[in-house]
RNA sequence: GGGCGGUUAGCUCAGCUGGUUAGAGCGCUACGUUGACAUCGUAGAGGUCAGAGGUUCGAUCCCUCUAUCGCCCA
């Protein structure tokens, strides 16, 4: 008996498997036998370098190891190159953290000692999420892996800036931006989240200058009163036309400002005037770039007001809110307060309010870059997986603004300009130590840094050694693939097509697939504060790592959510056993008779069984891999899975247990080969979804194979993807007769209460199937577990079997002796009720016949029909004539 | 306001270019220790494919509308 214990222990398996694999090279695209093979490469979505491992990173490692996998095995030089993210804001926010603990802060320290601290804290931190990724068994090349802030891609994101800044692509300039006052720093449009929330509406009287008058103004925002510089009406505004070209005053500063008149103001809105603040709102600052009009900004970073706020200066934004309220009731200008649901924008990563700043930043000029993204994907060159999101892709790009990328941190790229003490601004590639123009040497660094997302653009060629053409870059770029979330459809895959477009000419990737987000069950969404956090290590030490890829992989559809379900990684776990078992009994069949040189015979030799059994793993070979191909993967899963259990296993392995056990040596080995070749097969099959156990079973198999593992490589990580043979619908059609008969049987003696022990006769009528199933005589009554001895097999049958049980399925006749327990009454029931379901099934079957459909639909849907409607009258005439017998005869006991 | 997606068995999900009787896992019922596996086997119950129209010989699938949940953009 083979050593292998009963159950699958991974273990004891993964990590020692891992390690092996790594230290043979097998991840590197080197180990592909043919050296000229085409490439296969990913770029992985780099993970935040201090952030931990969730189901996030379980799902994409999932997905790309899975395609690394199979295009190795497809003989693909294949290329998954690994790394990481500085992750500027949320990196910083650590560092922040750990000097607030301290009892210190970046200011105190100085940048510096900040970025070397930082460092520190990479160095320390940084390699628990790559420790992580390896433990989901992922195949990267981890000789190549990378980080942002290497020298390397810092090199790669100054060359980038250099070439925007020569062609006109990246300026400098004083707009209304994103700022964010927790952070202290702007952010990208993209990186502000809109939530609605309820507020309040201020209504208030906007008084004209010399005059009674007022103007009724409501506002969510009362503090921005001390920025406006106009009051607004709709030109065909019949309530305030006359008011249009007045002065109005300032609540509490008296400041003067116009009445203007513009279309974008919405009459039915509110009062139907708007307060006009270029300097804090980006409606009001399009409007006012309109008229010409000043734009004053009242706060400061940390959003407390300056001086420009009058009596407010220094007072925080909401306390100012208040006071102002405040002073204008005190002052009679108030008119009422109404709850209002507005969209409050929040920082995606502080999650405090975000204030449009007037503020000097730097920017992209995005519209030339997104013109030929789009184009790409237009023209077909470029393709995302699912299709709809391509719809999205264009929106975005067609609608898109500059992108703001600099960041008032420390922690990341700096930006590469300088200014000099005239006044000159300039970049380079090398650090300059003096200015080009009037060649002061007194010069600055721009002390902000790039937005985090500017180096990550560059990730597909820059872990590859662009700017310079080396020959990694040569040999890999452009990649294949790129996996990743739909939810950074912006933020990353279309910045990445631009940069790629951009700096190396050429789409980055052909394929860009999206996967869904991962929530746990029942649809909620993962977080913290819920404390409904799946953490993936938990589920690994539980379940195994295949037991989750496999629930990952099979549990959902590109681009769609999914829910978590535990008891799918659970009954996964069991299909790791079930492989671990399959193998374990050949396993140890073969070690009781080892394989001998001339014992693999030729494929004529072969039984029905194994005809079928290699038939169908062809089959299964061929619609595996045009879905992987498809980039369907859940589907290509399910059918590996379904293969390995319910047809190998559930039929096959017991089929062969005859053969097994009949003392016939030839007939052993005849079995066992085909035993052994269709596993060996469907653990290639299986291996890209479920690596570990896999592999760990099919070293045991090359083990015991002897001569019918010649051929085979050293892994199964290596081996080659399997290719389909010939099907043989011949043996298929006769199993699956087998298959209906036993099942059939277990069916009748499951409804009478036949003793599970208890071997019982039979007779079959198989017509034209009588040959084949002659020799399937001993494997049907195993199977049915019916006594061989009294188990007949005839063609025709003219007389039919008194005192018997009968059954019809498509093909066969079945007569159980079972006088003893048959209950003519039920029996009648029975088969009334089958005769009843076969003749509704031909009236529906006649009915179509007889209609427009036989004209129409295509002649290989009608031959199905027909043929559907020949069996439903030999049924009927079968159970008719049972029902007769039945009635005829005489009751035995 | 514009766009997208979901709604299929008690639960979690498949079902890809419209074609037999709509599937899986878990759960449920009834049996079962025959030398791979109780992390298992055998048999079974369980669905008006959200609803209403339409196109078609034929619709879970395509079109329109409605309901409902969710997401993205403004």
């Amino acid at each position: 008996m083979t050593t292998m214990p009963k159950t699958y222990d991974f273990k004891a398996t993964e990590q020692r498997l891992y390690e092996w694999w790594a230290s043979r090279g097998w991840f590197k695209p080197e180990a592909a036998s043919n050296p000229d093979a085409q490439p296969f490469v990913i770029s992985i979505p780099p993970p935040n370098v201090t952030g931990e491992l969730h189901l996030g990173h379980a799902m994409f490692v999932s997905v790309e190891d899975l395609m690394i996998r199979y295009q190795r095995m497809r003989g693909r030089r294949a290329l998954w190159v690994p790394g990481t993210d500085h992750a500027g804001i949320a990196t910083q926010l650590q560092i922040e953290k750990m000097l607030r603990d301290e009892g210190t802060s970046r200011e105190a320290i100085g940048r510096e000692q900040f970025i070397r601290r930082a460092w520190e804290w990479k160095e320390k931190y940084g390699g628990i999420i790559t420790m992580q990724l390896r433990r989901l068994g992922a195949s990267c090349d981890w000789d190549r892996e990378r980080f942002t802030l290497d020298p390397g891609l810092s090199r790669a994101v100054r060359e980038a800036f250099v070439r925007l800044y020569e062609k006109g692509l990246i300026y400098r300039g004083t707009y209304l931006i994103n700022w964010s006052p927790g952070l202290k720093t702007a952010v990208s449009d993209l990186e502000v989240e809109y939530n609605e929330e309820q507020a309040t509406l201020y209504y208030f009287q906007y008084r004209l200058k010399d005059s009674t008058e007022y103007i009724p103004v409501a506002t969510t925002r009362p503090e921005t009163i001390v920025a406006d510089t106009a009051v607004a009406v709709h030109p065909d505004d019949e309530r305030y036309r006359k008011y249009i070209g007045r002065t109005a005053l300032v609540p509490i500063l008296n400041r003067e400002i116009p009445v203007i008149a513009d279309e974008a103001v919405q009459p039915d809105f509110a009062t139907g005037a708007l307060k006009i603040t270029p300097g804090h709102d980006p409606t009001d600052y399009d409007i006012g770039k309109r008229h010409h009009l000043p734009v004053i900004s009242t706060m400061n970073p940390d959003a407390t007001m300056n001086q420009n706020a009058g009596p407010y200066a220094g007072l925080d934004r909401f306390e100012c809110r208040r006071r102002i309220w405040a002073d204008m009731n005190t002052a009679g200008l108030t008119l009422k307060t109404e709850p209002y649901l507005m969209n409050v924008p929040r920082s995606q990563r502080g999650g405090e309010i975000v204030e449009p700043l007037i503020s000097t930043q730097w920017f992209v000029r995005m519209a030339p870059l997104a013109e030929q993204a789009l184009q790409i994907v237009r023209r077909g060159e470029l393709k995302i997986v699912p299709e709809r999101f391509e719809k999205v892709y264009f929106n975005w790009l067609a609608n898109i603004r500059d992108w703001c990328i600099s960041r008032q941190l420390w922690w990341g790229h700096r930006i590469p300009v300088w200014y000099c003490e005239n006044g000159h601004q300039f970049t380079g590639r090398e650090d300059p130590t003096r200015c080009p123009q009037c060649h002061s040497t007194k010069i600055e660094q721009d002390p902000d840094v790039l937005d985090t997302w500017f180096s990550s653009a560059l990730w597909p060629f820059s872990t590859l050694g662009w700017p310079d053409s080396t020959p990694d870059l040569r040999t890999y770029y452009p990649t294949d693939v790129m996996e990743t979330g739909y939810d950074i459809l912006f933020f990353w895959v279309a910045r990445m097509i631009m940069a790629g477009l951009e700096f190396t000419e050429e789409p980055p990737f052909h394929t860009v697939y999206l996967h869904g987000l991962v929530r746990v069950e029942h649809g909620r969404k993962m977080s913290k504060t819920l404390g409904n956090v799946v953490d993936p290590l938990v589920v690994m030490d539980e379940y195994g790592t295949d037991a989750l890829r496999f629930t990952l992989l099979t549990g959902s559809t590109p681009g769609n959510d999914m829910n978590l379900a535990i008891s799918r990684v659970a009954s996964n776990r069991n299909f790791a056993n079930k492989i671990w078992n399959a193998a374990r009994f050949v396993i140890s069949h073969l070690e009781s008779l080892p394989p001998v040189e001339d014992a693999s015979g030729s494929d004529a030799e072969h039984d029905l069984p194994s005809r079928w059994i290699r038939s169908r793993l062809n089959r299964t070979i061929a619609d595996v891999t045009r879905l992987m191909d498809d980039y369907q993967f859940g589907q290509a899963g399910t059918l590996a899975y379904e293969f390995l259990w319910s047809e190998y296993c559930d039929w096959y392995v017991e089929l062969s247990k005859s053969a097994l056990s009949d003392g016939d040596a030839a007939h052993q080995r005849r079995a066992l080969a085909t035993l052994t070749n269709v596993l060996d097969r469907s653990l290639r099959l299986l291996h890209p979804f479920v690596p570990f156990v896999t592999e760990e079973v099919w070293q045991h198999l090359k083990g015991m194979a002897g001569p019918l593992g010649r051929g085979w490589p050293e892994a199964l990580i290596i081996a080659d993807w399997p290719t389909p043979g010939r099907f043989d619908p011949e043996a298929e059609s006769d199993i699956n007769l087998l298959i209906d008969i036993v099942r059939g049987i277990r069916t009748m003696r499951k409804d009478h209460n036949v003793e599970p022990s208890r071997k019982i006769g039979a007779v079959l009528v198989v017509g034209e199937r009588y040959a084949s199933m002659g020799t399937l005589r001993a494997h049907i009554a195993r199977l049915a577990n019916l006594d061989e001895s009294r188990l007949r097999i005839e063609a025709q049958l003219p007389d039919k079997p008194a005192n018997s049980l009968a059954l019809v399925v498509a093909g066969a006749e079945i007569y159980l002796s079972l006088h003893d327990t048959i209950d003519c009454e039920k029996e009648r029931a029975r088969l009334g009720k089958e005769l009843a379901q076969v003749e509704s099934d031909l009236v529906k079957v006649d009915k179509l016949l007889a209609s427009d459909f036989v004209k129409r639909a295509p002649p290989a849907v009608v031959q199905k029909e027909r043929a559907k409607r020949d069996g439903a009258i030999d049924r009927r005439a079968k159970l008719l004539e049972r029902l007769a017998a039945l009635t005829e005869e005489p009751h035995t006991d």
